[in-house]
DNA sequence: ATGCCGTCCGAAGGACGA
């Protein structure tokens, strides 16, 4: 089974990108993130021949799964907050797997409401994967989850030393979720091998220069770390013609 | 030290991204 992570940075200007890795991919399930509207197309996607559910907002924001199996929706919020507004949250069973598709918050500006409401989002993400642990549920969660995890994940440290990306509390609350006994899979395959990124700039030619960040991941509780078989990131993409800055994530696991 | 680029909304340029 192949699960893939895409944030496309806008469905609309993304749409052939994704339709084309949908034909081409071989995957099972494909999360994307950064939809960027309040609409999506759910029938042509079901011409396509896929199942689809999505959480939206206008203009930010929004996340999406594509699935060649149907698609048993769990929840389309983080629970936590019931002021919190924003479409990043999508937990869903598909294949009989439990999956969770996130668009974490960037955080930036650090020392101000838009970070304190990243970490709050962590916290609650704690929670909930928690709660999940504590009931013995199987699941991956995936997406953009803004975090820079180590040194390595990063070309420059010294370049995102002030990036909410790079906060130490930023890290420590990645690493809590870890702590749940969860396996960051890229990280679990490749030890000690760092250069690999899932973001790059489209400024001042990161992506040339392989300038970039891993800040898109996996994170597997015990049951399904046990099937996992691969973790790659696919490059292939970010060379598209107007791509997104971010290129897609890919697990495999064991049926 | 800062902008670089890209997208959205909407019809100019600010908000946001990372």
């Amino acid at each position: 089974m192949k699960i893939a992570s895409w944030n496309v940075n806008s469905l609309k200007a993304r749409r052939a990108h994704v339709e084309k890795y949908l034909a081409d991919g071989g995957l099972d399930v494909l999360m994307v993130q950064e939809l960027k509207g309040l609409d999506f197309p759910h029938g042509e996607f079901k011409a396509l021949g896929w199942h689809t559910a999505a959480v939206t907002q206008k203009t930010y924001n929004g996340v999406a799964i594509f699935s060649k199996t149907p698609i048993k929706i769990i929840k389309e919020a983080l629970p936590g907050d019931k002021d919190d507004e924003q479409a990043r949250y999508l937990e869903f069973e598909t294949n009989g797997v439990r999956l969770i598709d996130i668009y974490l918050p960037n955080g930036n500006p650090v020392g101000t409401e838009k970070f304190t409401y990243k970490l709050s989002w962590m916290e609650r993400l704690y929670k909930r994967l928690k709660t999940l642990r504590k009931d013995n549920i199987p699941f991956a969660i995936g997406g953009d989850f803004n975090v820079i995890p180590e040194d390595q994940d990063c070309y420059d440290p010294k370049a995102w030393q002030t990036d909410a990306l790079f906060q130490p509390e930023s890290r420590a609350a990645f690493r809590k979720l870890l702590h749940l006994g969860l396996t960051e899979a890229f990280r679990a395959l490749h030890p000690n091998a760092p250069g690999h990124y899932t973001f790059w700039d489209y400024q001042a030619g990161a992506w040339p220069k392989n300038h970039g960040i891993r800040i898109d991941h996996f994170l597997l509780s015990p049951e399904l770390a046990d099937r996992l078989i691969s973790c790659t990131i696919d490059k292939a993409p970010r060379s598209w013609d107007k791509p997104s800055d971010h290129t897609p994530i890919i697990i495999e696991i064991d049926p």
